[in-house]
DNA sequence: TTAAAATAATACCTCAAGGTATCATTTATG
DNA sequence: CATAAATGATACCTTGAGGTATTATTTTAA
């Protein structure tokens, strides 16, 4: 499995924000202690906020903030938000047009994959992430990208 | 989860000679019953003979082979052989450098998900594939790309 | 011995995801 | 009101995976 890297940098930024879900994150504090290119985060910010998942405050202090009860957002809505749909493929082969007449050998164990995969990922709520390590996996080590304004 | 293009293309490969695994497979034959350019196609296969797991006769009359038994390659290997070693990042935010002081809420879902695919993939052979719906899983339908040459 | 049928090697093209740069807009505050 | 500090919009650049095109090589068989 590959996520897009931006979703990855999505669960980063929403974990983050999630370990003081009701301050208004300015994105230069979100940009120093992910590590994600700023501009880019900056473009994703807004994306997000696009979304609904956010919101955003805009002008001097202004900032973003979770827009639900952390215990609402699953880390599927995340992915979602970015728009990944679909985070695995349904057919194995890739096929887009398989015929179907009897299943191939790999279609029940692959479906059986992705289901436990969503499972996991609807049932993992920004919440629960946030009662287990915050202050770690989220790398608040110093920062490795330069920001460049 | 999205394995490469390649890899599903390897797969579809693989799985279609293993329905005659001692002959000699032309390109051209592999190309009307996949849905696979023909000229990657092409490519592809002399990267799988670089890489063993099938060898390759030059020459008029010649073709491809699967080089082991079928038994004995497991899905996992024909993914290897493309050279896509690692399916699922080991992070799930993709950082390269997690602390781990305390390891996150996902550290250990993630892993026991990606050992489930692992366990899946390598457990998994072209001959327990062969033994159900090749005939289907192999799309063998009429070709939807054209050739040209 | 020559032509045809196959694979091999090499170089190039394309496109979308990821990333950057610039300017515009909004808002607080002195 | 003017400035600074924040986000928004827009356009562009870069890179690698996927895909094409061309030429070279190997081998069979008429
Ligand atoms: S039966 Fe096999 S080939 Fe067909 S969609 Fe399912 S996994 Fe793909
Ligand atoms: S603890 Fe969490 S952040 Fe760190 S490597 Fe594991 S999954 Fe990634």
């Amino acid at each position: 499995m590959n996520l897009s890297k931006t979703s990855e940098y999505a669960l980063r930024i929403m974990s983050y924000m999630a370990m003081d879900d009701k301050k208004l994150h300015r994105a230069n504090d979100i940009f120093e202690s992910l590590q994600i290119p700023f501009r880019y985060l900056r473009k994703q910010m807004t994306n997000l906020t696009k979304s609904g998942i956010i919101i955003s405050v805009q002008g001097k202090n202004g900032g973003y903030r979770i827009s639900r009860s952390i215990g609402e957002i699953s880390l599927l809505d995340i992915i979602h938000a970015t728009g990944d749909q679909q985070i695995m493929t349904n057919c194995f082969f890739g096929f887009e047009n398989c015929a179907l007449n009897r299943q191939c050998a790999m279609h029940d164990k692959w479906d059986e994959i992705r289901q436990n995969i969503n499972q996991v990922l609807a049932s993992t709520s920004l919440a629960e992430l946030n009662e287990n390590g915050p202050d770690n996996f989220i790398s608040n080590n110093s920062i490795q990208i330069t920001k460049n304004s």
